[in-house]
DNA sequence: GCTTTAAAAAGTAAAAT
DNA sequence: ATTTTACTTTAAAAAGC
């Protein structure tokens, strides 16, 4: 069985697609935006940041959304919530309540022991490990989907996670992957 | 028929055209690095083998004749960093640095494959600098030692063999700046003395002082 | 493929002091 | 020479080029 008690899992960031079922005429809705950003040009959506929840919304004139930033599913429904109440302020009718999507969940986390990671590559199959280039091993879970990211410290990024089960999943999976190639146990001596 | 035909001789006459270009340019990347004849053919055996994949799909050739170079250098144990590479290929290091993942995913080129001994680089370092067997060998101790310390885990190892090189050139009395080992390594002078500061520190090395 | 958005990990780079 | 700021990697959606 693996050992889990040690792992810590920290939610960071979660990105949602929101479709509004509305029409939306950009213009008028950068009134309602204080800080916001929209420059056609560069990117066909407005930029929009709340304070409270503190997320970032992607606005389009299909009335679909993309929002993140937030540190729970909570805060996306309320962030749309609120969009909806100042909206409807300026007259936008809706052709029925929103729905949202949870699109991907980012993680930090802890393995809670520190690894040699020269080690991890050489014995891990499917990671990569390019030093050079980045200090981390990039793992690969396939199901469910989900990538992490482990650093010489023992802390960890997951990511891809449509959820905290899966994301929790994703590293035990992993965790069963390294104790299978024995390396969990070989104690890195002294120090 | 005769439409379907001409589509397939333009189809190939494409594909002979790319391999053509892609060709002259690992010619003239490896004719300026200097590379030895067996690394430009691995890196255009895993060309085609890449282009038999489909794995050129998005991506330009420039990048992943690169990309391959860098991956056959790494494969026959031919130290070249990729800084050296990204200077004549005409991509930015960042497109070809993507370009040689992918292709190390997809050819299973595993890390265990890839992986070049730090004691290659000081060699390699070591050449450009003109240091003795005695500061390789002493750097190639300190290295040892780091590892086996957990001193070098996510570390890059150039500016781990920077700094090495840089402290055994100081005990062995050849000394080289910080910036002179900085340069051949391709790291900036900041690495090379952050990398310094922890192996002097954690190895309790005495340097003499400059 | 690219563009934009957010966030962490740990390392390196670039710019500022 | 040291500190601050920025960028590298991972994931995913949005509309359009």
């Amino acid at each position: 069985m693996v050992d889990m008690s040690k792992v810590k899992l920290r939610i960071e960031n979660i990105v949602a697609s929101v479709d509004l079922f509305a029409q939306l005429d950009l213009e008028k809705v950068l009134d309602i935006c204080p800080n916001s950003k929209y420059n056609p040009e560069e990117f066909p959506g407005i930029i929009c940041r709340f304070d409270d929840p503190k997320v970032a919304l992607l606005i389009f004139s299909s009335g679909k959304l993309v929002v993140t930033g937030a540190k729970s599913v909570q805060d996306i429904e309320r962030a749309v919530a609120k969009l909806v109440q100042k909206l409807k302020g300026i007259g936008v009718k809706f052709k029925r309540a929103p729905q949202i999507d949870i699109q991907n969940m980012v993680f930090s986390g802890d393995i809670g022991r520190e690894f040699n990671l020269d080690n991890v590559a050489l014995t891990l199959p499917n990671c990569e490990y390019e030093p050079e280039q980045f200090p981390g091993v990039i793992y690969r879970v396939k199901e469910p989907r989900a990538v992490i990211l482990l650093f010489s410290s023992g802390k960890i990024v997951c990511s891809g996670a449509k959820s905290e089960a899966d994301a929790w999943e994703a590293v035990r999976k992993l965790l069963r992957e390294l104790e299978k190639y024995g390396l969990m146990e070989e104690e890195e001596e002294e120090l | 028929r005769l439409r379907k035909w001409q589509s397939r001789l333009r189809v190939s006459d494409a594909a002979e055209r790319n391999l053509a270009f892609a060709l002259s340019e690992l010619d003239r990347i490896t004719a300026q690095l200097k590379l030895p004849k067996h690394v430009e053919e691995e890196a255009a055996r895993l060309y085609r083998e890449a282009v038999r994949k489909g794995l050129i799909r998005g991506r330009s050739i420039e990048s992943v004749i690169a990309a391959c170079v860098y991956a056959a250098c790494r494969l026959l144990k031919v130290p070249r960093t990729l800084d050296e590479i990204s200077d004549i290929a005409r991509v930015e290091k960042k497109e070809i640095g993507r370009s040689y993942r992918f292709i190390a995913r997809n050819l299973n080129l595993t890390p265990k494959k890839l992986f070049v001994k730090p004691t290659d680089y000081v060699n390699k370092f070591a050449d450009e600098l003109g240091l003795s067997e005695k500061v390789r060998r002493r750097a190639i101790e300190i290295l040892e030692e780091a590892y086996r310390r957990g001193l070098t885990s996510g570390k890059s190892p150039a500016g781990l063999v920077a700094a090495a090189l840089y402290i055994a050139s100081l005990l062995e009395g050849e000394k080289r700046t910080q910036r002179e080992v900085a340069e051949v390594a391709r790291v900036t002078e900041v690495t090379v003395r952050n990398r310094y500061k922890e192996l002097v520190e954690k190895l309790g090395i005495k340097v003499p002082i400059t």
